[in-house]
RNA sequence: GCCGAGGUAGCUCAGCUGGUUAGAGCGCAGGAUUCAUAAUCCUGAGGUCGGCGGUUCAAGCCCGCCUCUCGGUACCA
């Protein structure tokens, strides 16, 4: 494998937010914290690095969004990409060039390059039946119809997915569809469009991903490699909608380039608005290309989009993609429509100037090879006993010591005793270590050892004990200081890429400035009679109560959550008596029930119904063990059509109850009555 | 069900192509120390490496089965 040095420049890609809402610890723990140290690093190593990110503004959800709240899409990608922008700002991930998918530029680059696979015929055309609505004069997406979940009868579905029950869903599997736009019923309709072929590329990517990149991280390379064993599909890359790239062909009126397709050409479109010279960065084999993403991008970023930049072929394809698994919050899933989350915006309300912290908790504590957990009360011990007592507290040291005893002024070194030469050499080996993590992304190794040099200076200050010696042999004191000061001059740059606004605060306290990453591990940053500055405090510790704020913060959130989910769905609408009358509800008794093969959620229930005894499967066994339900009495509705699910014929369907958190309950008689009675 | 990733000290994680008494940080206990935000330094306790079987002179690391967590996918009338 090529070493990132082999590379003439680097090209930084970020994932690119989702502008429907702000940015919460999670991304920055992810995404934007690795690839800013890591582009940092870079930058201190005088190589030619470009940084790019922005946020992704097309798609159906915002324009959900802005109907939901009477404003323009354009209104709300405003709104959230000033809040996202500013964000990254005040956390010190430093962009080079931070832009957004609205951009003219962008729209031109997505176009030019669907026009580019169009005209070489890259894409396949298909005809496809969708929802329509009549009275708006508009397709449907998936997010435009509601109805009935299929699976948990909950009302309020929507065509990709049911939120109640979290089942994935086709929107022509919903029950009474509903169009969000008029509320009118859609109808089916025709509709064309482009598809990307994915299977066409299967070859190449197996050989470029499973032969060529095996050293990418094992949640990567599996990923990949589960997807491309299931078999690649041709994916659609356009979508009835007015709010995008418009396609740039002939009659294709009405429809714009598909969220996935245009994104990730955003990393291109924000590429060129920095520099003219941008085509170096993407179409030059000696330049690199790193994205930096979530776990739930792999598969675009490792399938998709090479596929993508394979097929216009002249641009490179990405060398590694670091991508990471998720982070928790306090145990739970980070949800923003359940608002279970840190969002920066408020964290910096209650911790000004604390953007290190966080940047240091996320990144020691990041989820690089699992999902991990961000709580508050880690936050708390970290910063107090990481980041205030070995970090803090050893420059606070060595900058108190040096006005007590020199007023200021950085002392000559004397005759080093092999107790210090041992120290010192201990210097560039850390430097070394952090260097190959770096390298390797791993950023928690990398962070890690960065704290050992302050270990390592902690540990010289208390084994050389200065402060008793100082009356006796101040010449020895002297050489003493002049090391502990050498550590934290270095200290100062080491911590430059993972503590930006810290390495600022430390250098200014000792009055350096200019340091770039080759400093590290020199002897002589503080000359003899440099004067430095007044010491000041670099972290603050935190209190228990500060901690209990944030708690009780997401304590609130989560009892808003159950208030909401307590409020029962609306009322469907009205049914006459012989609507009602049609369906043929009974009490039934189960006989026997058994798991059908190969499926997660089925059981096979042989149930007498009074009339019979029939077959149903029921989609309820991650709910009750078959043994337990024999003799149970359930309702069934018997004059269901009968389906074949999984080779059997279900004849009917059982009725249950689900309760808050999804469970299910049958619903039976109050009192045992005989098999077959009526209810109505 | 199938596919992928994980399950190593109280917590968060390392463990290279299998090789001597399984490591680190935090937490905990004891001691030292006072220059420092009661911070620091030293020492120590603590693990049947998810479970069972197998291959091997030797397995946390390889193979099989099982189990739990997370993600993807199929199924849910």
């Amino acid at each position: 494998m090529k070493q990132s040095k082999d590379f003439k420049r680097t090209l930084i890609t970020t994932a690119l937010p989702y502008a429907n809402g702000p940015v919460h610890i999670g991304h920055l723990a992810g995404v934007y914290v690795p690839a800013d140290i890591y582009a940092r690093y870079l930058r201190m190593q005088g190589r030619d690095v470009v940084m790019v990110g922005g946020s992704d503004e097309h798609g159906v959800p915002i324009t959900l969004k802005a109907k939901n709240e009477g404003v323009t899409p354009q209104d709300v990608v405003d709104k959230f990409h000033g809040i996202i922008k500013e964000a990254f700002e005040d956390f010190g991930i430093t962009f080079d060039v931070y832009s957004r998918t609205t951009t003219d530029i962008h729209k031109k680059t997505a176009s030019d390059f669907f026009k580019t696979l169009y005209d070489k015929g890259e894409f396949v055309e298909k005809v496809t039946e969708q929802y329509y609505d009549e009275e708006a004069k508009q397709f449907l997406a998936d997010r435009y119809i509601t109805g009935t979940c299929p699976s948990c009868k909950s009302e309020g579905a929507y065509g990709d997915q049911c939120e109640s029950c979290g089942t994935s869903l086709n929107a022509t599997d919903l029950i009474n569809p509903k169009s969000v736009i008029s509320g009118s019923k859609p109808v089916i309709k025709e509709t064309k469009h482009w598809y990307l072929p994915l299977d066409k590329h299967e070859p190449f990517l197996k050989k470029w991903i499973l032969e060529d990149h095996k050293e990418w991280k094992s949640n990567v390379y599996g990923q990949c490699k589960s997807w491309i064993d299931l078999g690649l599909q041709p994916r659609a890359v356009s979508r009835d909608l007015d709010w995008g790239v418009p396609v740039p062909v002939d009659g294709a009126e009405g429809k714009v380039l598909y969220v996935w397709f245009d994104a990730p050409i955003g990393y291109i479109s924000a590429t060129k608005e920095l520099t003219p010279d941008w085509e170096k960065y993407w179409k030059s084999d000696d330049s690199r290309m790193i994205h930096f993403i979530g776990k739930d991008n792999i598969v675009f970023h490792c399938i998709v989009f090479p596929s993508m930049l394979k097929a216009e072929g002249s641009y490179i394809l990405p060398e590694n993609v670091p991508a990471n698994e998720f982070l928790n919050l306090e145990g739970d899933k980070i949800s923003t429509s359940r608002n279970w989350a840190v969002w920066l915006h408020e964290y910096l309300v209650d911790f000004k100037d604390k953007q290190d912290v966080l940047r240091y908790v996320l990144a020691a504590n990041a989820p690089e090879t699992k999902d991990n957990d961000f709580t508050w009360k880690d936050f708390q011990t970290r910063n107090n006993s990481e980041l205030v007592a070995i970090l803090g507290n050893f420059v606070n040291r060595a900058v108190v010591l040096t006005h007590k005893y020199y007023d200021g002024k950085v002392p000559a070194a004397g005759t080093y005793t092999d107790y210090d030469k041992e120290a010192l050499a201990e210097i560039p080996q850390i430097v070394e270590r952090v260097e190959a993590a770096l390298e390797g992304f791993k950023f928690r190794e990398a962070i890690r050892e960065m704290m050992n040099l302050a270990r390592l200076g902690n540990k010289y200050l208390a084994d050389s004990e200065p402060w008793k010696i100082q009356k006796t042999d101040a010449e020895r004191v002297q050489t003493i200081m002049s090391i502990c000061l050498q550590i934290t001059a270095n200290l100062s740059v080491l911590i430059e890429p993972f503590l930006p606004f810290t390495a600022k605060k430390m250098q200014g306290m000792i009055n350096l400035s200019g340091l770039v990453w080759s400093d590290c591990g020199k002897l002589d940053l503080l000359k003899e009679g440099h004067e430095i500055n007044e010491p000041e405090l670099l972290f603050d510790k935190i209190e228990d109560e500060t901690i209990q704020i944030q708690l009780d913060k997401l304590e609130q959130a989560k009892k808003a959550n159950e208030a909401a989910a307590a409020i029962a769905t609306p009322a469907k609408e009205n049914v006459s008596f012989d609507d009602f009358s049609k369906m043929d509800i009974r009490v039934g008794t189960i006989l026997e029930a058994e798991k059908v093969k190969k499926t997660k959620k089925l059981l096979k229930l042989t149930v007498d119904t009074g009339i019979d005894q029939r077959t149903v499967v029921s989609g309820i066994a991650e709910f009750f063990k078959p043994e337990d339900i024999i003799g149970q009495q359930v309702s069934i509705l018997v004059n269901l059509a009968p389906r074949i699910i999984k080779g059997i014929e279900s004849q009917g369907m059982i009725l249950m109850a689900e309760g808050a958190c999804g469970e299910l309950t049958f619903v039976s008689p109050a009192k045992s009555v005989k098999p077959g009675s009526e209810i109505g």
